[in-house]
DNA sequence: AGCATGATGCTAAAAAAGTAGCACTTGGTG
DNA sequence: CACCAAGTGCTACTTTTTTAGCATCATGCT
């Protein structure tokens, strides 16, 4: 089993990294206002300089403040993300879990998007077959 | 935002909660044993018990022992769990998230999976079409 | 009945997480 | 160019989390 980035990160550290990963980069206060039960600025740098110790995020200078991001692909990221969410809640089965995302979304869902999903899923019914 | 049970728990608390829904109910030793970086029976033990306390958890008795369980209602737990995976990582569209769980699992998918898929689709296709 | 095995409750202490304050720098602006 | 706003690096302190050990209690077997 694959280890995931968010087993080895405390509760704050989670939330933290999940903004980054969804901002792609922030400043330290961009990350506070993100939160919506945020500590102090000094706490979020605190946690934030944590992380970058731990390498689990990076930064780079912008004139005199920092931006801060994620040193994990998010492709990467995500795959683990969804595999644990298919392991824990739909034994497994990757299907199963296509079908409670498309049955609690299908209100967002656009035609384009409907169209998308039809393709990969021939696509899928083709490797399939080819095995 | 809808704040998820996950938030509220600890590193290892999370890691047994995954654990209780997998297995749907399990013993502290079946805990521990599922833990691969697990601590000692006692602090699994310990881990369990704050979790009861917090009503995160519930647990039943057989005979001498105990078994526990995870008291938040699974489909309503994976929901969360899978939005927030949608929102960290795919932008909030659960149409690429399906893509990506589609293309990472079509290994596994059988064709009676691609089958309930293609009749989801068509599904939200129809009631998409209603809006 | 006596004993080994495995589970329990409780207590305690080390380690990690979470939070904040302070003094110093930097950048822009009136 | 003096000043204010916003950033930064450190340090320190409080809570939680994480981890174990111990004494006790039930269960099943010889």
């Amino acid at each position: 089993m694959v280890e995931h980035l968010a087993d080895k990160l405390s509760r704050r550290e989670r939330q933290i990294v999940d903004i980054l990963f969804r901002q792609g980069e922030a400043s330290a206060q961009q990350v506070q206002q993100a939160m919506q039960d945020a500590p102090s600025y000094s706490t979020v740098r605190a946690l934030l300089a944590r992380l970058v110790e731990k390498k689990a995020v990076g930064r780079k200078q912008d004139g005199a403040k920092y931006f801060y991001f994620v040193l994990t692909d998010k492709t990467q990221a995500s795959e683990g993300a969804l595999q644990r969410v298919v392991k824990t809640f739909f034994e497994g089965s990757a299907a199963k879990a296509v079908n409670a995302l498309l049955g609690s979304a299908n209100k967002s869902l656009t035609q384009d998007e409907i169209a998308d999903i039809e393709l990969l899923i021939a696509q899928a019914k083709q490797q399939d077959s080819e095995k």
